[in-house]
DNA sequence: CCGGTTTCGTTAGTGCGACTAACGCACTGG
DNA sequence: CCAGTGCGTTAGTCGCACTAACGAAACCGG
């Protein structure tokens, strides 16, 4: 990423709110990214663990549905995870198209690890801001993606 | 992207503002570059007209650091301007590693109309938003990147 | 109960942006 | 004059978002 006093760039893609955004949240992905690397570990894997820790054993659609990864990535992400005997994936026997999707204990406590290795990345990436600041700002970007996701 | 009420997603999830970020982030790069391919642009040949526009002619690394523009993505993205006759490339007399790049009347014309339709893309994306809001999302934003980008 | 439609998991592939490695050429400073 | 550094370029990786298409199973209406 540049490497430029901030103050150097134009005016016009300084103000505009989209390339904020992008850049803000590539700076995230980044800070996020090295923390999930010291686990071996995606935002995907972590989407999917939080997912199934919260809602219980599941069909791939329903979390698809639930963390926004699409269906098709999904398989990928659960092969990673089952390899790594995170999750367990077993046919449905009262739906014979689905398979449930199950955290198993390692895949507990691998969870709990990233936790908290996510929650030291997000406050490294907030650091700037104080508690109000960051209350405010998760608010205003959940009214825009509220806004978008549900008037899709 | 997921096309679920929101309030379903997991709470952890919900909350993470890297990825609250990241989903918003993704939000406006769709509604932006669905505004741009209408022009046959992407956000590097808009990144670039701007500064070029802002900063006058300029080498590729001047570009690239105002820009944020990776150096090895930049090569690309110029050839497509001056493939359009929308900049031009010229070596650099002074110093002859450097290329000289210059902003046409054609490109001048380019940024306009992109400038136009990007300013009614960053509206729908923050449609939620009033004025005052927008204010303080941008400067939230602006203030967790300069920290990043600043110390690097 | 049969046929059409929908759902589910899966494969394959695209697009885009961020980022690295390596190279050759040109400039700069000791 | 040689070492190191900066510049543009090529090539390639990675992660995420997203589309298309398909077989198998389930569901539904006539």
């Amino acid at each position: 990423m540049g490497d430029v006093p901030y103050e150097e760039l134009p005016e016009r893609l300084q103000r505009m709110p989209s390339r904020l955004l992008a850049q803000t949240a590539a700076q995230g992905q980044r800070i996020v990214g090295e923390a999930l690397s010291a686990h071996d570990a995606r935002t995907h894997h972590y989407a999917v663990l939080a997912a199934l820790a919260e809602f219980g054993p599941a069909s791939q659609s329903a979390i698809a549905d639930r963390t926004g990864i699409y269906r098709s990535d999904l398989v990928a992400t659960l092969n990673e995870l089952a390899d790594r005997d995170l999750t367990r994936r077993a046919p449905d026997p009262d739906d014979r198209r689905r398979n449930v999707i199950t955290l198993t204990p390692a895949g507990r406590r691998h969870l709990r690890r990233l936790d908290t290795t996510l929650g030291r990345a997000q406050d490294r990436l907030l650091a700037p801001l104080d508690d109000r600041e960051r209350a405010t700002l998760t608010a205003l970007l959940t009214r825009v993606l509220t806004h978008h996701t549900a008037t899709g």
